[in-house]
DNA sequence: GTGCGTGATGTAACCGGTTACATCAAGCCG
DNA sequence: CGGCTTGATGTAACCGGTTACATCACGCAC
């Protein structure tokens, strides 16, 4: 064995009085190996410990046993329940799972060009590397893209713009609101677009206009109190404020009764993504739900299914899209009652 | 070139006429090359689209690149921020980040042990793992324990337990409050059980009895909400609650007001952690501030520290103990005016 | 007894880098 | 001119596994 640092094969093999390809056999559960050697090559095993490198492996099968993740970071329920479906379907299948933040920085794509390298397969949110880019790296390794659409890649998503359209569609028939504004800003990532454009989708149906632009924001609870103060300063307050996620609606909440307006009473309010305390406060938010967890879940496995057998190539993923189911979550913030 | 897949340093050598030796240094950079003959070799890495394996530097260099983080999972808002202290510093160093969620299963210990053997140093969240396991696992690779005590490992943490006197004190000493609990189970990680122990020590300080054993629960909303409904069906409701952390609180003030109690004047609320909607929630919640970003962040650091450059052994990291500040943040909750 | 099939095991190449050491040419000096 | 130094480059071993193929002994059939 080595002055230092774990036994080899070739330590166990000299150990056993057998061959390397022998403790190969006998590590990989090979049958091909007589009874009573292997029995004296497990005991060398056992008597040294001897636990096969993960790097030699990997070497050996060009396989990571590595699943890479990329989003922007992790500030928010979302990206960490994302996470969470990931990670629960690598672990099970022996996958280790490496996390990369983006942060929008502009070497972003450096960095998953290299996690590429050290990954059998990649899950990237959308909008948080460029698709040409994804859709060459596409042609090397599987790539499953999140919350987001490309006729170039594998998609998993939820149909955001259908829900957010009939989450709009509640407001303005089960409610007969007419003047309702969006908060937070459509212009980033897929997300927060596409339930815009449901928004928007809901008031071409009803032939309303939109109250005013969208309200562009970022999407923690911050702005969202920065929305709220800056709606009530207008003096014109929406019938409805449909925002972008549940952390929006929170810093509307929380700030707007402050001011004397009250909620629904003065204006409505909807989230979307049925935070954890969506149905705690009060009132107690109408929202959309998203199987967030799900969402990471059924990308990991169709990234790994791709990679496939070690023997076999890293299959490129054929364009393909699919969408989860969304459900409207009506609670009390909408105007409904309890 | 290999039929499929990338080139390797033999294809450069053989495309450019030279060595492997060779075209190895120019990749690092080696001055120790003629100025044509490094031309000639850097114009066959265009031209072929040459990128050194991680793999293969990996072999060489008995490094993985890989910065281990094992938590219980990623609920909540603390540890996405661990992590993303964890990260940022990862990143800036070149350096991937897996992350192991181990749930409490029973087999978390065969997953931390295989994270091991694919990284070059970890992280761990107290709690997470047996410390007899990890002071072993330390000789071979430095491991720093995150919000825990040890006497045998290096940990990085905050003081929770005085943290908790603190705020206690304040609702002893600032309001006069007497009958107060703690709510959230101290059975089970380190971080819950320190803030139970100062949350005590503060009543004794004052040689005050503890209104009541802590209220067990899990550490999510939904608990303090159960927490809230059942203190109010005993009829019995403390001065002030002390909670182990602030969704827990959170979970109280959105149920007590539906119940007709009324926070702080029937009972007041500090929580832990200071969450992002802490400071919006109405009425604003007291807690206490936790740099859970530079927990990360730090020990990360302590941890690439000891993994040194690629020559030299990943030490093992001596016995350390590193405490960062925390900071009451006093809001209404407590019966502070705004 | 010879030839052949079969099962157990060993040998050596391979995966993709780095690097100690060998080699070699050129320049310099006496 | 011979020997030494120096700088550039090449050779081959090594990191830790797997595996195609070779080898060998044994038993069986003819």
């Amino acid at each position: 064995m080595a002055a230092s640092g774990r036994p080899t094969v070739r330590d166990i093999a000299k150990h056993a009085g057998v061959s390397v390809a022998t403790v190969s056999r006998v590590t990989r559960q090979d049958p091909k190996v007589a009874p009573p050697t292997r029995e004296r090559v497990q005991a060398s095993i056992d008597a040294l410990g001897y636990t096969p490198s993960a790097l030699g492996l990997s070497l050996a099968y060009q396989r990571y046993h590595t699943l890479g993740i990329v989003l922007p970071g992790l500030g928010g329920p979302y990206f960490a329940e994302l996470v969470q479906g990931v990670e629960s379907v690598a672990v099970d299948a022996g996958i280790a799972v490496n996390v990369l933040g983006t942060h929008f920085r502009p070497d972003a794509g450096r960095s998953v060009q290299q996690l590429a390298q050290r990954t059998d397969a990649l899950v990237v949110q959308g909008g948080t590397a460029d698709e040409d880019f994804l859709a060459e790296l596409a042609q090397t390794m599987p790539i499953v893209l999140v919350a987001a659409t490309s006729d170039r890649l594998t998609t998993v998503r939820t149909d955001g713009r259908a829900a957010a359209r009939e989450v709009t569609t509640h407001l303005l028939e089960a409610h007969g609101y007419r003047r309702l504004r969006f908060l937070g800003s459509p212009n980033g990532s897929p997300d927060p677009t596409s339930r815009y454009l449901g928004f928007r989708d809901a008031l071409a149906d009803h032939g309303i206009a939109e109250a005013g632009g969208p309200l562009e924001y970022g999407f923690e609870a911050e702005y969202g109190a920065m929305a709220a103060r800056e709606l009530h300063a207008s003096g014109d307050l929406p019938d409805a404020l449909v925002c972008a996620n549940d952390e929006l609606a929170f810093g509307v909440m929380a700030t707007l009764p402050g001011l004397g307006r009250s909620i629904p009473g003065d204006m409505a309010i909807v989230g979307f993504d049925d935070n954890s305390l969506a149905g705690l406060a009060s009132p107690t938010l109408t929202t959309v739900h998203q199987p967030t967890f799900e969402l990471g879940a059924t990308a990991a496995r169709i990234a790994l299914e791709a990679t496939g057998e070690p023997g076999a190539a890293r299959l490129p993923l054929p364009p393909d899209d699919r969408v989860l189911e969304t459900r409207a979550v009506i609670r009390e913030s909408c105007g409904c009652p309890a």
